[in-house]
DNA sequence: ATGGTATTGTACGGTATCGCACGTTATATG
DNA sequence: CATATAACGTGCGATACCGTACAATACCAT
Protein backbone atom coordinates (compact mmCIF):
# COMPACT_ATOMS: atom_id res chain seq x y z
CA UNK A 1 0.00 0.00 0.00
CA UNK A 2 1.03 3.08 -0.72
CA UNK A 3 -0.28 6.10 1.49
CA UNK A 4 2.43 8.93 1.62
CA UNK A 5 1.82 12.09 4.11
CA UNK A 6 -0.43 14.12 2.94
CA UNK A 7 1.93 17.21 2.94
CA UNK A 8 4.34 15.47 0.69
CA UNK A 9 2.33 14.97 -1.92
CA UNK A 10 2.59 17.90 -4.96
CA UNK A 11 -1.11 17.90 -5.79
CA UNK A 12 -2.82 20.80 -4.49
CA UNK A 13 -6.81 19.94 -4.08
CA UNK A 14 -5.20 16.81 -1.97
CA UNK A 15 -3.06 19.13 0.23
CA UNK A 16 -5.80 21.46 1.20
CA UNK A 17 -8.49 18.59 2.23
CA UNK A 18 -9.18 18.32 6.01
CA UNK A 19 -7.31 15.49 7.39
CA UNK A 20 -9.83 13.24 7.63
CA UNK A 21 -11.22 13.37 4.31
CA UNK A 22 -7.67 12.72 3.07
CA UNK A 23 -7.49 9.44 4.97
CA UNK A 24 -11.25 8.50 3.49
CA UNK A 25 -9.16 8.71 -0.04
CA UNK A 26 -5.45 7.81 1.01
CA UNK A 27 -5.51 4.40 1.61
CA UNK A 28 -6.71 3.68 -1.76
CA UNK A 29 -4.12 5.48 -3.61
CA UNK A 30 -2.89 3.97 -7.11
CA UNK A 31 0.34 5.99 -7.89
CA UNK A 32 0.23 5.85 -11.51
CA UNK A 33 2.34 7.43 -14.55
CA UNK A 34 1.21 9.54 -16.97
CA UNK A 35 2.76 9.22 -20.47
CA UNK A 36 2.57 11.32 -23.24
CA UNK A 37 -0.83 11.19 -25.43
CA UNK A 38 -2.74 8.63 -22.94
CA UNK A 39 -5.96 9.01 -22.66
CA UNK A 40 -7.03 8.96 -18.73
CA UNK A 41 -10.79 9.14 -19.72
CA UNK A 42 -12.39 8.30 -23.07
CA UNK A 43 -15.49 10.25 -24.69
CA UNK A 44 -18.66 8.35 -23.52
CA UNK A 45 -17.10 5.44 -21.84
CA UNK A 46 -17.14 4.35 -17.87
CA UNK A 47 -14.38 6.58 -16.04
CA UNK A 48 -13.36 4.05 -13.38
CA UNK A 49 -10.44 6.45 -11.44
CA UNK A 50 -10.52 10.13 -10.58
CA UNK A 51 -6.74 11.02 -10.91
CA UNK A 52 -5.24 13.40 -8.92
CA UNK A 53 -2.39 14.77 -10.68
CA UNK A 54 0.78 15.36 -9.03
CA UNK A 55 3.09 16.16 -12.14
CA UNK A 56 2.02 16.67 -15.45
CA UNK A 57 -0.06 18.29 -18.06
CA UNK A 58 -3.57 17.14 -19.05
CA UNK A 59 -5.52 18.89 -21.74
CA UNK A 60 -9.68 18.37 -21.76
CA UNK A 61 -11.15 18.04 -24.94
CA UNK A 62 -14.75 17.68 -26.34
CA UNK A 63 -14.81 15.10 -28.52
CA UNK A 64 -17.18 16.37 -31.02
CA UNK A 65 -18.31 13.38 -32.58
CA UNK A 66 -16.87 14.66 -35.85
CA UNK A 67 -13.16 13.84 -37.41
CA UNK A 68 -10.33 13.66 -35.52
CA UNK A 69 -8.75 17.05 -35.74
CA UNK A 70 -11.61 19.32 -34.96
CA UNK A 71 -11.71 18.51 -31.14
CA UNK A 72 -11.01 22.05 -29.61
CA UNK A 73 -9.24 21.90 -25.87
CA UNK A 74 -11.54 23.35 -23.64
CA UNK A 75 -9.70 23.42 -20.02
CA UNK A 76 -6.40 22.09 -19.05
CA UNK A 77 -5.61 20.33 -15.83
CA UNK A 78 -2.13 19.96 -13.93
CA UNK A 79 -0.88 19.34 -9.83
CA UNK A 80 -3.63 21.93 -8.71
CA UNK A 81 -6.90 20.12 -9.97
CA UNK A 82 -7.96 16.22 -10.48
CA UNK A 83 -9.49 14.40 -13.83
CA UNK A 84 -12.50 12.87 -13.36
CA UNK A 85 -15.07 15.41 -11.95
CA UNK A 86 -17.94 13.57 -13.83
CA UNK A 87 -17.19 11.23 -10.99
CA UNK A 88 -18.28 13.77 -8.76
CA UNK A 89 -21.50 15.13 -10.32
CA UNK A 90 -23.31 12.15 -10.26
CA UNK A 91 -22.66 10.17 -13.56
CA UNK A 92 -19.70 8.31 -15.00
CA UNK A 93 -19.29 9.53 -18.06
CA UNK A 94 -18.98 12.49 -20.47
CA UNK A 95 -18.58 13.11 -24.09
CA UNK A 96 -15.39 14.80 -22.97
CA UNK A 97 -11.38 13.23 -23.65
CA UNK A 98 -8.69 13.45 -20.91
CA UNK A 99 -5.21 13.59 -23.35
CA UNK A 100 -1.98 13.38 -21.09
CA UNK A 101 0.40 16.99 -22.87
CA UNK A 102 2.94 16.31 -20.71
CA UNK A 103 4.19 13.08 -19.19
CA UNK A 104 3.69 13.27 -14.82
CA UNK A 105 2.09 11.23 -12.20
CA UNK A 106 -0.62 11.01 -10.73
CA UNK A 107 -2.37 9.46 -7.85
CA UNK A 108 -5.58 7.16 -9.26
CA UNK A 109 -8.90 6.72 -6.54
CA UNK A 110 -11.15 4.02 -7.88
CA UNK A 111 -14.33 5.66 -8.35
CA UNK A 112 -16.37 3.52 -5.69
CA UNK A 113 -13.82 4.79 -3.30
CA UNK A 114 -14.20 8.10 -4.13
CA UNK A 115 -18.37 7.51 -4.40
CA UNK A 116 -18.22 6.42 -0.82
CA UNK A 117 -15.71 8.64 0.40
CA UNK A 118 -18.32 11.62 -0.96
CA UNK A 119 -20.61 10.18 0.53
CA UNK A 120 -19.55 10.57 4.14
CA UNK A 121 -18.02 13.97 4.34
CA UNK A 122 -19.72 16.88 3.32
CA UNK A 123 -16.38 18.85 3.57
CA UNK A 124 -15.25 16.78 0.88
CA UNK A 125 -17.80 17.53 -0.63
CA UNK A 126 -17.49 21.25 -1.08
CA UNK A 127 -13.71 20.51 -1.17
CA UNK A 128 -14.06 18.83 -4.30
CA UNK A 129 -17.00 21.02 -5.81
CA UNK A 130 -15.35 24.20 -5.28
CA UNK A 131 -12.69 22.71 -7.76
CA UNK A 132 -15.66 21.81 -10.12
CA UNK A 133 -16.24 25.50 -10.07
CA UNK A 134 -13.02 26.77 -10.71
CA UNK A 135 -13.26 24.81 -13.86
CA UNK A 136 -16.46 26.28 -14.98
CA UNK A 137 -15.09 29.18 -14.59
CA UNK A 138 -11.29 28.04 -16.76
CA UNK A 139 -13.73 27.15 -19.23
CA UNK A 140 -15.72 29.83 -19.47
CA UNK A 141 -12.76 31.76 -19.79
CA UNK A 142 -11.86 29.77 -23.07
CA UNK A 143 -15.20 30.96 -24.42
CA UNK A 144 -14.28 34.78 -23.60
CA UNK A 145 -10.61 34.33 -24.63
CA UNK A 146 -11.51 32.32 -28.29
CA UNK A 147 -14.36 35.23 -29.21
CA UNK A 148 -12.47 38.70 -28.19
CA UNK A 149 -9.06 37.79 -28.23
CA UNK A 150 -6.34 37.24 -30.83
CA UNK A 151 -4.06 34.09 -31.63
CA UNK A 152 -0.97 36.02 -30.01
CA UNK A 153 -3.28 36.42 -27.02
CA UNK A 154 -4.53 32.99 -26.65
CA UNK A 155 -1.06 31.61 -27.29
CA UNK A 156 0.16 33.87 -24.34
CA UNK A 157 -2.47 32.56 -22.20
CA UNK A 158 -2.15 29.08 -22.64
CA UNK A 159 1.55 29.12 -21.94
CA UNK A 160 0.80 31.07 -18.83
CA UNK A 161 -1.68 28.55 -17.82
CA UNK A 162 0.52 25.49 -18.85
CA UNK A 163 3.17 27.55 -16.70
CA UNK A 164 1.08 27.66 -13.67
CA UNK A 165 -0.08 23.97 -14.21
CA UNK A 166 2.95 22.57 -14.50
CA UNK A 167 5.31 24.35 -12.01
CA UNK A 168 8.18 25.07 -14.38
CA UNK A 169 9.03 27.52 -16.93
CA UNK A 170 9.95 24.53 -19.35
CA UNK A 171 7.14 23.79 -21.47
CA UNK A 172 7.62 20.55 -24.06
CA UNK A 173 4.71 21.20 -26.35
CA UNK A 174 4.44 21.23 -30.58
CA UNK A 175 2.46 24.10 -32.40
CA UNK A 176 0.92 21.14 -34.19
CA UNK A 177 -0.27 20.29 -30.65
CA UNK A 178 -1.01 23.97 -29.74
CA UNK A 179 -2.65 25.32 -32.87
CA UNK A 180 -5.26 22.28 -31.82
CA UNK A 181 -5.39 23.47 -28.21
CA UNK A 182 -6.37 26.86 -29.53
CA UNK A 183 -8.37 26.02 -32.42
CA UNK A 184 -6.12 27.54 -35.07
CA UNK A 185 -3.89 27.04 -38.10
CA UNK A 186 -0.61 25.44 -36.98
CA UNK A 187 1.33 27.84 -39.33
CA UNK A 188 -0.89 30.34 -37.09
CA UNK A 189 1.00 29.09 -34.26
CA UNK A 190 4.22 29.72 -35.50
CA UNK A 191 4.02 33.18 -36.78
CA UNK A 192 2.46 33.79 -33.32
CA UNK A 193 5.48 32.03 -31.50
CA UNK A 194 8.06 34.39 -33.23
CA UNK A 195 6.19 37.56 -32.68
CA UNK A 196 6.10 36.50 -28.74
CA UNK A 197 9.67 35.09 -29.29
CA UNK A 198 11.01 38.74 -30.86
CA UNK A 199 9.71 39.98 -27.47
CA UNK A 200 11.40 38.46 -25.53
CA UNK A 201 8.52 36.97 -23.82
CA UNK A 202 9.86 32.88 -24.70
CA UNK A 203 12.30 31.16 -26.13
CA UNK A 204 11.14 28.28 -28.75
CA UNK A 205 12.77 25.62 -29.58
CA UNK A 206 11.59 22.00 -31.02
CA UNK A 207 9.08 20.58 -29.36
CA UNK A 208 9.78 23.35 -26.18
CA UNK A 209 8.45 26.73 -25.11
CA UNK A 210 10.51 28.08 -22.22
CA UNK A 211 8.71 31.29 -20.54
CA UNK A 212 11.66 34.18 -20.11
CA UNK A 213 9.35 37.10 -18.95
CA UNK A 214 5.92 36.52 -17.59
CA UNK A 215 4.94 39.82 -16.87
CA UNK A 216 5.17 40.28 -20.29
CA UNK A 217 2.87 37.47 -21.56
CA UNK A 218 0.30 38.36 -18.51
CA UNK A 219 0.69 41.59 -20.35
CA UNK A 220 -0.48 40.15 -23.71
CA UNK A 221 -2.45 38.15 -22.56
CA UNK A 222 -4.90 40.99 -20.38
CA UNK A 223 -7.72 39.74 -19.44
CA UNK A 224 -8.28 36.78 -21.07
CA UNK A 225 -6.22 35.67 -18.31
CA UNK A 226 -6.59 35.97 -14.48
CA UNK A 227 -10.45 35.12 -13.84
CA UNK A 228 -10.43 31.58 -13.27
CA UNK A 229 -6.80 31.58 -11.29
CA UNK A 230 -8.27 34.15 -8.73
CA UNK A 231 -11.42 32.10 -8.65
CA UNK A 232 -9.59 28.98 -8.04
CA UNK A 233 -7.23 30.66 -5.11
CA UNK A 234 -10.45 32.34 -3.48
CA UNK A 235 -12.04 28.70 -3.63
CA UNK A 236 -9.03 26.62 -2.54
CA UNK A 237 -8.95 29.27 0.58
CA UNK A 238 -12.71 28.73 1.35
CA UNK A 239 -11.98 25.04 2.87
CA UNK B 1 -47.21 28.77 1.27
CA UNK B 2 -47.03 27.52 -2.22
CA UNK B 3 -46.12 24.18 -2.49
CA UNK B 4 -47.85 22.71 -5.94
CA UNK B 5 -48.11 19.22 -7.05
CA UNK B 6 -45.08 18.12 -8.63
CA UNK B 7 -46.12 17.31 -11.43
CA UNK B 8 -47.94 20.16 -12.47
CA UNK B 9 -44.55 22.27 -12.60
CA UNK B 10 -42.55 23.00 -15.87
CA UNK B 11 -39.37 22.51 -14.76
CA UNK B 12 -37.65 19.40 -15.77
CA UNK B 13 -35.27 19.20 -13.00
CA UNK B 14 -37.97 19.60 -10.50
CA UNK B 15 -40.42 16.82 -11.88
CA UNK B 16 -37.42 14.30 -12.29
CA UNK B 17 -36.58 14.28 -9.00
CA UNK B 18 -37.22 11.94 -6.53
CA UNK B 19 -40.82 12.90 -4.75
CA UNK B 20 -38.79 12.64 -1.57
CA UNK B 21 -35.87 14.85 -2.58
CA UNK B 22 -38.72 16.72 -4.15
CA UNK B 23 -40.67 17.75 -0.62
CA UNK B 24 -37.12 18.98 0.68
CA UNK B 25 -37.52 21.65 -1.30
CA UNK B 26 -40.93 22.30 -1.96
CA UNK B 27 -41.64 23.50 0.99
CA UNK B 28 -39.60 26.63 0.73
CA UNK B 29 -40.32 27.35 -3.06
CA UNK B 30 -40.79 30.68 -3.47
CA UNK B 31 -42.52 31.69 -6.92
CA UNK B 32 -40.53 34.87 -8.10
CA UNK B 33 -41.17 36.55 -12.09
CA UNK B 34 -37.89 36.64 -14.09
CA UNK B 35 -38.53 40.29 -15.87
CA UNK B 36 -36.65 41.31 -18.64
CA UNK B 37 -32.88 42.63 -18.06
CA UNK B 38 -33.11 41.11 -14.32
CA UNK B 39 -29.51 39.71 -12.93
CA UNK B 40 -30.53 36.62 -11.00
CA UNK B 41 -27.40 36.47 -9.29
CA UNK B 42 -24.11 39.01 -9.80
CA UNK B 43 -20.59 38.70 -9.92
CA UNK B 44 -18.78 37.37 -6.94
CA UNK B 45 -21.72 38.46 -4.80
CA UNK B 46 -23.31 35.94 -2.58
CA UNK B 47 -26.08 33.86 -4.55
CA UNK B 48 -29.51 33.78 -1.97
CA UNK B 49 -31.24 31.85 -3.97
CA UNK B 50 -30.93 29.24 -6.29
CA UNK B 51 -33.77 29.66 -9.29
CA UNK B 52 -35.49 26.78 -10.43
CA UNK B 53 -37.19 27.99 -14.07
CA UNK B 54 -40.21 27.21 -15.17
CA UNK B 55 -40.31 29.42 -17.75
CA UNK B 56 -38.01 32.18 -19.56
CA UNK B 57 -34.86 32.62 -20.60
CA UNK B 58 -31.62 32.78 -18.99
CA UNK B 59 -28.27 33.62 -20.03
CA UNK B 60 -25.20 33.14 -18.18
CA UNK B 61 -22.10 35.41 -18.99
CA UNK B 62 -18.46 35.77 -18.26
CA UNK B 63 -18.14 38.68 -16.38
CA UNK B 64 -14.81 39.64 -17.43
CA UNK B 65 -13.78 42.46 -15.20
CA UNK B 66 -13.76 44.59 -18.35
CA UNK B 67 -15.67 47.81 -20.16
CA UNK B 68 -19.22 46.22 -19.94
CA UNK B 69 -19.78 45.44 -23.65
CA UNK B 70 -17.67 42.65 -24.21
CA UNK B 71 -19.05 40.03 -21.70
CA UNK B 72 -19.81 37.00 -23.65
CA UNK B 73 -22.53 34.33 -23.21
CA UNK B 74 -20.96 30.93 -21.42
CA UNK B 75 -24.36 29.26 -21.47
CA UNK B 76 -28.38 29.69 -21.53
CA UNK B 77 -30.88 28.14 -19.17
CA UNK B 78 -34.64 27.75 -19.57
CA UNK B 79 -36.99 25.41 -17.83
CA UNK B 80 -34.87 22.67 -17.87
CA UNK B 81 -32.47 23.93 -16.00
CA UNK B 82 -31.47 26.30 -12.81
CA UNK B 83 -29.48 29.32 -12.00
CA UNK B 84 -27.33 29.03 -8.96
CA UNK B 85 -25.05 26.15 -10.04
CA UNK B 86 -22.09 27.67 -7.63
CA UNK B 87 -24.56 26.40 -4.36
CA UNK B 88 -24.64 22.87 -5.69
CA UNK B 89 -20.39 23.34 -5.24
CA UNK B 90 -19.77 24.29 -2.43
CA UNK B 91 -19.64 28.43 -2.26
CA UNK B 92 -22.06 31.18 -3.00
CA UNK B 93 -20.40 33.01 -5.46
CA UNK B 94 -18.73 32.66 -8.91
CA UNK B 95 -17.60 35.96 -11.31
CA UNK B 96 -20.61 35.01 -13.89
CA UNK B 97 -23.89 36.97 -14.03
CA UNK B 98 -27.44 35.40 -14.97
CA UNK B 99 -29.10 38.18 -17.09
CA UNK B 100 -32.81 37.25 -17.57
CA UNK B 101 -33.35 37.05 -21.23
CA UNK B 102 -36.86 36.69 -22.11
CA UNK B 103 -39.00 37.05 -19.19
CA UNK B 104 -40.94 34.45 -17.41
CA UNK B 105 -41.02 32.74 -13.98
CA UNK B 106 -39.03 30.77 -11.56
CA UNK B 107 -39.30 28.99 -8.30
CA UNK B 108 -36.46 30.02 -5.62
CA UNK B 109 -35.29 28.10 -2.92
CA UNK B 110 -33.39 30.13 -0.27
CA UNK B 111 -29.53 28.88 -0.38
CA UNK B 112 -29.75 28.06 3.30
CA UNK B 113 -32.62 25.27 2.37
CA UNK B 114 -30.83 23.69 -0.42
CA UNK B 115 -27.88 23.73 1.73
CA UNK B 116 -29.94 21.62 4.24
CA UNK B 117 -31.25 19.80 1.67
CA UNK B 118 -28.25 18.65 -0.41
CA UNK B 119 -26.83 17.36 3.29
CA UNK B 120 -29.59 14.68 3.29
CA UNK B 121 -30.00 13.32 0.34
CA UNK B 122 -27.61 11.64 -1.96
CA UNK B 123 -30.46 11.15 -4.45
CA UNK B 124 -30.67 14.87 -5.26
CA UNK B 125 -26.76 15.70 -5.04
CA UNK B 126 -26.82 13.12 -8.19
CA UNK B 127 -29.94 14.77 -10.15
CA UNK B 128 -28.63 18.16 -9.10
CA UNK B 129 -24.86 16.90 -9.78
CA UNK B 130 -25.96 15.72 -13.30
CA UNK B 131 -27.00 18.98 -14.26
CA UNK B 132 -24.26 20.64 -13.82
CA UNK B 133 -22.62 18.16 -15.77
CA UNK B 134 -24.34 18.87 -18.44
CA UNK B 135 -23.76 22.51 -18.23
CA UNK B 136 -19.94 21.95 -18.06
CA UNK B 137 -20.95 19.99 -21.72
CA UNK B 138 -22.68 23.16 -22.68
CA UNK B 139 -20.17 25.58 -22.14
CA UNK B 140 -17.50 23.12 -23.76
CA UNK B 141 -19.71 22.81 -27.21
CA UNK B 142 -19.43 26.88 -26.77
CA UNK B 143 -16.03 26.54 -26.77
CA UNK B 144 -15.85 24.62 -29.34
CA UNK B 145 -19.21 26.72 -31.88
CA UNK B 146 -16.75 29.12 -31.30
CA UNK B 147 -13.67 27.81 -32.70
CA UNK B 148 -14.86 26.33 -35.63
CA UNK B 149 -18.05 27.65 -36.84
CA UNK B 150 -19.15 30.74 -38.56
CA UNK B 151 -21.83 33.01 -37.49
CA UNK B 152 -24.74 31.25 -39.36
CA UNK B 153 -23.90 28.62 -37.73
CA UNK B 154 -23.85 29.89 -34.33
CA UNK B 155 -26.93 32.04 -35.11
CA UNK B 156 -28.87 28.93 -36.02
CA UNK B 157 -27.21 26.73 -33.01
CA UNK B 158 -28.46 29.49 -30.55
CA UNK B 159 -31.57 29.97 -31.94
CA UNK B 160 -32.61 25.72 -31.73
CA UNK B 161 -31.05 26.48 -28.27
CA UNK B 162 -33.38 28.95 -27.30
CA UNK B 163 -36.23 27.14 -29.00
CA UNK B 164 -35.56 23.91 -26.85
CA UNK B 165 -34.96 25.82 -23.68
CA UNK B 166 -37.77 28.48 -23.61
CA UNK B 167 -40.65 25.74 -24.89
CA UNK B 168 -41.79 27.68 -28.39
CA UNK B 169 -41.15 29.26 -31.84
CA UNK B 170 -41.26 32.48 -31.01
CA UNK B 171 -37.94 34.05 -29.62
CA UNK B 172 -38.19 37.46 -28.19
CA UNK B 173 -34.54 39.01 -29.04
CA UNK B 174 -33.10 42.12 -30.73
CA UNK B 175 -29.66 41.92 -33.27
CA UNK B 176 -28.00 43.92 -30.25
CA UNK B 177 -28.28 41.11 -27.70
CA UNK B 178 -27.62 38.26 -30.02
CA UNK B 179 -24.09 40.01 -31.13
CA UNK B 180 -23.50 40.00 -27.24
CA UNK B 181 -24.86 36.29 -27.07
CA UNK B 182 -22.24 35.17 -30.22
CA UNK B 183 -19.55 37.23 -29.35
CA UNK B 184 -19.95 39.21 -32.96
CA UNK B 185 -20.72 42.34 -34.28
CA UNK B 186 -24.02 43.64 -34.77
CA UNK B 187 -24.38 44.20 -38.24
CA UNK B 188 -22.50 40.22 -38.13
CA UNK B 189 -25.92 39.66 -36.80
CA UNK B 190 -28.45 41.47 -39.06
CA UNK B 191 -26.77 39.83 -42.71
CA UNK B 192 -26.67 36.19 -40.98
CA UNK B 193 -30.39 36.55 -40.07
CA UNK B 194 -31.08 37.38 -43.68
CA UNK B 195 -29.56 34.56 -44.32
CA UNK B 196 -31.51 32.48 -42.56
CA UNK B 197 -34.71 33.93 -43.34
CA UNK B 198 -33.83 33.78 -47.20
CA UNK B 199 -33.32 29.84 -46.50
CA UNK B 200 -36.85 29.91 -45.24
CA UNK B 201 -35.42 28.78 -41.59
CA UNK B 202 -36.54 31.78 -39.90
CA UNK B 203 -38.72 34.66 -39.60
CA UNK B 204 -37.30 38.09 -38.58
CA UNK B 205 -38.97 40.85 -37.57
CA UNK B 206 -38.27 43.75 -34.82
CA UNK B 207 -37.43 41.96 -32.13
CA UNK B 208 -38.35 38.70 -32.80
CA UNK B 209 -37.15 35.89 -34.50
CA UNK B 210 -39.95 33.09 -35.05
CA UNK B 211 -38.52 29.41 -36.12
CA UNK B 212 -39.96 28.02 -39.33
CA UNK B 213 -38.07 24.73 -40.22
CA UNK B 214 -36.07 23.38 -37.17
CA UNK B 215 -34.66 20.91 -39.14
CA UNK B 216 -32.85 23.17 -41.63
CA UNK B 217 -31.09 24.96 -38.61
CA UNK B 218 -30.13 22.02 -37.63
CA UNK B 219 -28.46 21.21 -40.74
CA UNK B 220 -27.12 24.14 -40.93
CA UNK B 221 -25.45 24.27 -37.29
CA UNK B 222 -24.33 21.03 -37.39
CA UNK B 223 -22.03 19.32 -35.16
CA UNK B 224 -21.87 22.36 -32.99
CA UNK B 225 -25.64 21.44 -31.86
CA UNK B 226 -26.99 18.41 -29.81
CA UNK B 227 -24.06 16.83 -27.94
CA UNK B 228 -25.37 19.14 -24.77
CA UNK B 229 -28.64 18.01 -25.74
CA UNK B 230 -27.68 14.73 -25.49
CA UNK B 231 -25.82 14.60 -22.62
CA UNK B 232 -28.88 16.77 -20.90
CA UNK B 233 -31.09 13.84 -21.98
CA UNK B 234 -29.18 10.82 -20.57
CA UNK B 235 -28.43 12.41 -17.75
CA UNK B 236 -31.78 13.13 -16.74
CA UNK B 237 -32.78 9.27 -17.32
CA UNK B 238 -30.11 7.97 -15.62
CA UNK B 239 -31.91 9.38 -12.12
C1' DA C 1 27.32 8.64 -40.90
C1' DT C 2 22.88 8.44 -43.24
C1' DG C 3 18.46 8.36 -44.30
C1' DG C 4 13.88 9.02 -42.53
C1' DT C 5 10.53 11.44 -39.97
C1' DA C 6 8.71 14.90 -37.16
C1' DT C 7 8.69 19.56 -36.59
C1' DT C 8 9.09 24.11 -37.96
C1' DG C 9 9.39 27.94 -41.46
C1' DT C 10 7.48 30.52 -45.38
C1' DA C 11 4.41 31.95 -48.98
C1' DC C 12 0.12 33.49 -51.12
C1' DG C 13 -4.46 34.06 -52.61
C1' DG C 14 -9.03 33.96 -50.50
C1' DT C 15 -12.56 35.22 -47.18
C1' DA C 16 -14.99 35.83 -42.95
C1' DT C 17 -15.31 39.12 -39.89
C1' DC C 18 -14.17 43.56 -38.03
C1' DG C 19 -14.59 48.67 -37.03
C1' DC C 20 -16.84 52.41 -38.10
C1' DA C 21 -20.24 55.22 -40.02
C1' DC C 22 -24.57 56.47 -41.51
C1' DG C 23 -29.25 55.50 -43.52
C1' DT C 24 -33.79 53.57 -42.80
C1' DT C 25 -37.74 51.62 -40.65
C1' DA C 26 -40.74 50.17 -36.88
C1' DT C 27 -42.67 50.90 -32.55
C1' DA C 28 -43.51 53.51 -28.46
C1' DT C 29 -44.70 58.11 -26.26
C1' DG C 30 -46.71 62.44 -25.48
C1' DC D 1 -50.83 62.44 -35.09
C1' DA D 2 -46.09 63.91 -34.50
C1' DT D 3 -41.91 62.95 -32.82
C1' DA D 4 -38.47 60.37 -30.54
C1' DT D 5 -36.08 56.35 -29.99
C1' DA D 6 -34.88 51.75 -30.48
C1' DA D 7 -33.96 48.46 -33.74
C1' DC D 8 -32.49 47.16 -38.10
C1' DG D 9 -30.15 47.71 -42.77
C1' DT D 10 -26.19 48.81 -45.65
C1' DG D 11 -21.61 50.08 -47.21
C1' DC D 12 -16.61 49.94 -47.35
C1' DG D 13 -11.88 49.62 -46.42
C1' DA D 14 -8.94 47.04 -43.25
C1' DT D 15 -7.15 42.78 -41.36
C1' DA D 16 -6.75 38.60 -38.98
C1' DC D 17 -7.04 34.28 -40.05
C1' DC D 18 -7.76 30.44 -43.19
C1' DG D 19 -6.53 26.58 -46.58
C1' DT D 20 -3.12 24.80 -48.93
C1' DA D 21 1.29 23.85 -50.42
C1' DC D 22 5.95 23.18 -50.07
C1' DA D 23 10.67 24.02 -48.35
C1' DA D 24 13.94 23.81 -44.61
C1' DT D 25 15.57 22.21 -40.48
C1' DA D 26 16.28 19.36 -36.24
C1' DC D 27 16.22 15.03 -34.30
C1' DC D 28 16.03 9.90 -34.27
C1' DA D 29 17.09 5.22 -35.55
C1' DT D 30 19.55 2.01 -38.05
Amino acid sequence: MYQPHQLRLQNRLLRALDPDDYRLLAGAFEPVQLTLGQHLTEANQPIGHAYFIEEGLVSLLADTMRPAADRVEIGIVGYEGMVGVPLLLGTDRSPHVALVQTEGRALAVPAPVLDEALGMSRTLRGALGRYVQSLIVQVGQTVYANADFNIEARLARWIVMAQDRLGRDELPITHEFLSLMLGVRRPGVTTATHTLEGAGMIRAQRGRITVLDRDKLLALAAASYGLAEAEYERLLKEG
